[in-house]
DNA sequence: TTGTAGGCGTTATCAA
DNA sequence: TTGATAACGCCTACAA
């Protein structure tokens, strides 16, 4: 039944008593070959489990119509929703591969040199880290790259920017607002440029109230809820003045690990320590208390993805396009106002 | 500066007054070729820019270390964990690379076809339908294929299996333990085969407990909070008699439509309705109320695949092997119990 | 309407 | 230690 070994034109064309070429013809439906030629072949390759081998095709024709996505955290349901809108929308003629580096630049090599090798025709990066050695892999392919994220100066391509210094800036200048000069700040890996972004609008926010800000209080882990678990039980554990009021940090699932430790040593959201997230989760209106969180605009973001992506794929410009776009606040009850006597 | 012209083994041959062969020997470390030469052709590959093409490359050698993931619903932080873990246990040796279907069988017809025309290695796929069409295009390729999540007959291959069906028995029984025969349904599209099991335990629940239950109160819906909240509305337009104490939805993205539509009504949750959850997300533990839901072993249906691949690649079995897990109920806050004086 | 020849960029075999 | 040649599967002139 189903042939052992693999099957090509070659095989159908023998099986048929015709040349490969004239099979290949027939299967890209080519209007010189005759109706009943067309027919026998389809019905021999359907017979023999014909599939195509997109490798010689791609070689041969110097095209994929193949669109990869590089980036870093798979589990971010923001994010993995740009991404999905952005391959539903090329379907079916472009094809979206999506890898995740993880925050790891090692793993993000790969995916690049992958990427590379199996000659995408867009390749959409949001770059682990700000550092020459992965994206200068890039350097003779910025016609096809789309960096996101964080503007990258090592390489000069088109790119879909989203504004983490201002959320930075606006989530600290909400703390400060409401009387938090003593904030902890959870976040990714220190290397991660958005993340970098993030720290820089935090201390603009600060020295614009004229306030230090204490670096000391900003811890780097993987974005997973446990590690921000430990740190704030690790800060819960210091004395009244020692503890920092607010948590501010880069992802709402961090900001989930402040309610884990909250619970645990039974604390009080927002009166005993106020947080803010980052990203706004579906979930993160709904949590208790409701989460104050940065917004992300996601359909605007992706968007913009697609606008570069078809002005790339069509040729319509050479030239390099930027797109940018700013979070926005969302207040609710995660923060409590110390400026305000104390309600209970 | 970048060379426009694609550069191959045969520019920088030429470059270099060697043969190609030379230069492909000394770019894979051939123990043939002198140190000075490779390190001509080494350097030389950096100065032009050489990237290896990977499709000539496979197709030379039928040989692709790719891993294709192709499932329905890439905003899943739960599925996206799964599919992550994989894709980071086979790095750097597999290249995964993943797709959305979105519970679409022409786009998942798309996705196959190209993980078959690219040779993957391995291809992990989450029936978008249980219909011969689709599953029919791997029959040929079973030894490479696993499915996961649904037993499907319609092809024979190594599958990773999640007990749906217990899932909606336990979330069925919990609702009618606490006293909610009359309970509404949100699940994904009717077709989508996890559902179908999912509604299968739900109707045996009912079968037990000596109860008719009303299919007409099953919803199939994309998987987006959006819809849920609106059908949500509907149902709490319905006089009290008409409307169901209960929801019992296949998603937590769904259950947080209820929540919204809750909040809109002024409706309490679990007083006026009831909610169960499915996937348990990071954040469900911590809605107001805590949502009840059913979990998945992760770790574990993560777990299962990787043994699956591995043995799989080193073709130590060309046995069908199938692994299964159960969901686990977290009983939280979400419902309430009928049976007991309701107390405010 | 069908067949032939050449080449896409590699690797592998064999010869020099 | 290096080079020439064939082959992987396919598409595309061009020839028949």
């Amino acid at each position: 039944m189903s042939s052992k070994g693999k099957v090509s034109i070659v095989t159908i064309g023998e099986s048929l008593g015709l040349s490969f070429s004239t099979v290949s013809k027939a299967l890209n439906d080519d209007p010189r070959i005759k109706k009943s030629t067309k027919e026998r072949v389809l019905a021999k390759a359907a017979e023999l489990g014909y599939t195509p081998n997109a490798m010689a095709k791609n070689l041969r024709q110097n095209k994929t119509n193949t669109i990869s996505v590089i980036f870093n955290d798979l589990e971010n349901p923001i994010l993995t929703s740009i991404f999905g809108t952005i391959s539903n929308k090329m379907a079916p003629d472009y094809i979206t591969t999506i890898s995740d580096s993880r925050f790891d630049p090692e793993l993000e090599k790969a995916h690049i040199l992958n990427a590379l090798a199996n000659r995408s025709d867009i390749i959409l990066i949001e770059p682990t880290i700000k550092d020459d050695k992965n994206l200068l892999l890039l350097k003779n392919h910025t016609g096809k790259v789309i960096v996101f994220g964080v503007a990258h100066d090592e390489i000069s391509c088109s790119s879909v920017i989203i504004d983490y210094k201002f959320g930075g800036y606006i989530s600290a200048k909400e703390m400060l607002d409401k009387g938090h000069t003593k904030c902890a700040v959870f976040g990714t890996q220190l290397y991660f440029p958005p993340f970098t972004e993030f720290i820089k609008g935090i201390s603009q926010a600060y020295t614009e109230a004229g306030i230090d800000f204490d670096s000391s209080l900003v811890y780097g882990m993987n974005s997973s809820s446990e590690e921000a678990f430990q740190q704030t039980c690790q800060l819960f554990e210091r004395s009244v003045n020692e503890r920092p009021t607010g948590i501010i940090t880069f992802c709402d699932i961090l900001a989930l690990g402040v309610f884990k430790a909250a619970k645990l040593y039974n604390f009080n959201i927002p009166n005993d320590i106020s947080v803010i997230g980052h990203d706004d989760y579906p979930l993160s209106e709904y949590t208790k208390p409701e989460l104050t969180t940065i917004h992300l605009p996601k359909k605007k973001i992706a968007k913009n993805c697609i606008n570069i992506i078809k002005n790339i794929l069509n040729e319509n410009k050479s030239t390099i396009q930027v797109f940018s776009s700013e979070p926005v606040l969302m207040r609710r009850e995660s923060i409590s106002n110390l400026r305000l006597t104390k309600v209970e």
